[in-house]
DNA sequence: TATGAATGAGACTTCATTCAT
DNA sequence: GATGAATGAAGTCTCATTCAT
């Protein structure tokens, strides 16, 4: 899914991707320099240009690359059935999974989807917004009670995204699939009454 | 609480600090020029440099400014007796009025607190340091059973933490303060078996 | 002849002096800044335009405050009677005297002279024309015989002039005028047949 | 003979020398802007830093350059054999060879030398050292006697370097290298008892 | 007279981007 | 496609100078 290196040279293209992505996480995008890409990627400053028209250019392509799956991915759980309690475990496993597959991408992700630069159209699927629909939901089908959308809504999140930040600054080991069940058994507490 | 006056505060300085951090937590550190700074300052951009050695050094130093008696208070919290209840509830109260007394300001502290800028000692008080030191004493004493507790201190933060991010991307409507008996009564769950 | 301090805290204007002075020629002109001044003579960086109307002013002033009363000297020893020899015994003397009064000001003095901001008036008595011009009548008069004007008036100054960067340098140890005799001694051979 | 081509010289580095090094002589290094010698050279401003770490830099790589096969030279000519006079005239000799090739090299190359941005180490030859050592050896062999060698090393540094300023403010007409054996029967006399 | 905060022009330097090879 | 020298706009910072106190 998240392409691979074969055999033959690894084509520029990517390797420009691959450095990137890891410097824009490691120090931001703006304290980036064209310079440091170009080093890391072995190639000449001036090819980043036959492949991208320019810095913000790739920054916004790795974005949408590795965001528009995960955004078809959310909106697939929202359409799936199930309980909320067996929807939220299938969304967490899938969220871990790719956490664990590509920690850099992860960050890069999260990140600018809540940045400054991020022009995502209000009705663009995210963890949020998702999070909220499936809440609202499982409140009107009387699956669960007594509790305020919105606020429950961010709980759950930070449930279960903060583990994530935890691996990233090291306070806890990876990876973090393994983890699931012990997070939705949070999950389950918030939820029943 | 935060704010101190240490000398006559010629103003001038508190414009400065006022305007970049504006501008820091809206554009990132390295996107904000000194430019942009001194038009929203109302002053020259080379008054910047008589309060201040250099750029990094006004970042730096609105940090440690805001991060200091916040850091303070943690080891307060850290150091004050009561149960792990009576404790989360305390602390969960302060964030809360500090993030509505200055939004922008609490921002900045968290977002630099984990950037990679961020030269923090090692032995830095920080919520996540906190949050686990609390969870393992309150284990040891028995006061909580079977829990993991990195990753339970983890969840922890996520709860309180993620409604934050909540109202800064517009997810939930502030200030936060008045919620904090419903971000208690999940951790509350959260630590019972 | 060259102002002293007296007992009173010394004049601001002269503190402005020496420390320019002496700034000047251990960096150049253009090196030192107006705060490097004004430290060094403990006074606030606007307090020097109350005394000078600018820095250039400031080291022209310096020069010529130095190099007028040295100018008036030379075109006396030009008017003075005597042999060459006499009037080049003389000359040394007074040179290598104001060179062990203020050697700082020496320095600055013959570089400015010749440096490029020297706007002095064509006609203005250097040490270079006032060598030629004795050295000439010298020639006309039969005195010495055998000698191209212009290239012995040069070796004529370099012999004198360059034991002085010698000290300077810490090549020879000042002070210069006991060593007027041996000075002297040289010429003498080069003017010799 | 100074000149070195190392790589196949692509031009535009041999551009910004030439174009830095006359502006630095005719200036000074602090009142050269790197717009000036950008302007000079017919190049962008940012094109120096292609080619060069910083202004200091290029003043500094100008510098040795020029001073590296100089230097060389020194410890030719004090390890080669002769009597004092012998020796003394090819000194003579290839100064002003050296001076009439580029006088602008030249100057700045004396002036850096003794500036205050000069970091040569203290074993570095150079003429005032050579001068002394070969007065010394020549004094014990008894080939001159009853000078100071110390005094004596500056007055002969004079006699050879004066006429060459004497050139440069145009108080005499180069080329200096026929002028050679006028400035060695100066070096002669003031050798003769 | 002295101060020192403030200014603004301009210095040095960086960097995304272009283009001839 | 790839290169890397060159560009020029823009960024950070310095510094001579002004001016209200």
């Amino acid at each position: 899914m998240i392409t691979h290196v074969e055999k033959p040279a690894p084509k520029t293209r990517q390797r420009i991707v691959d450095a990137a992505l890891e410097l824009f996480v490691a120090q931001g995008i703006a304290a980036t320099t064209t310079r440091d890409i170009a080093g890391r990627a072995g190639i000449a400053e001036g090819t980043i240009y036959r492949h991208f028209e320019s810095k913000e250019a790739l920054a916004q392509e790795i974005f949408l690359e590795g965001y528009m799956p995960f955004a078809k991915a959310l909106t697939a759980f929202e359409r799936a059935g199930g309980t909320l309690l067996e929807r939220l475990e299938r969304i967490v496993d899938y969220f871990y999974s790719l956490f664990d597959l590509d920690q850099t991408r992860w960050v890069y992700l999260m990140t600018w989807q809540t940045g400054p630069q991020s022009k995502l159209p209000d009705d663009t699927p995210t963890p949020s917004r998702l999070m909220l629909k499936m809440l609202k939901e499982s409140l009107k089908k009387g699956e669960v009670k007594g509790l305020e959308p919105k606020l429950t809504a961010e709980i759950l999140l930070g449930i279960i995204l903060q583990p994530a930040d935890g691996v990233v600054y090291g306070q806890i080991a990876g990876p973090l699939r393994p983890r699931t069940a012990e997070v939705m058994q949070a999950i389950r507490k918030v939820l029943t009454p």
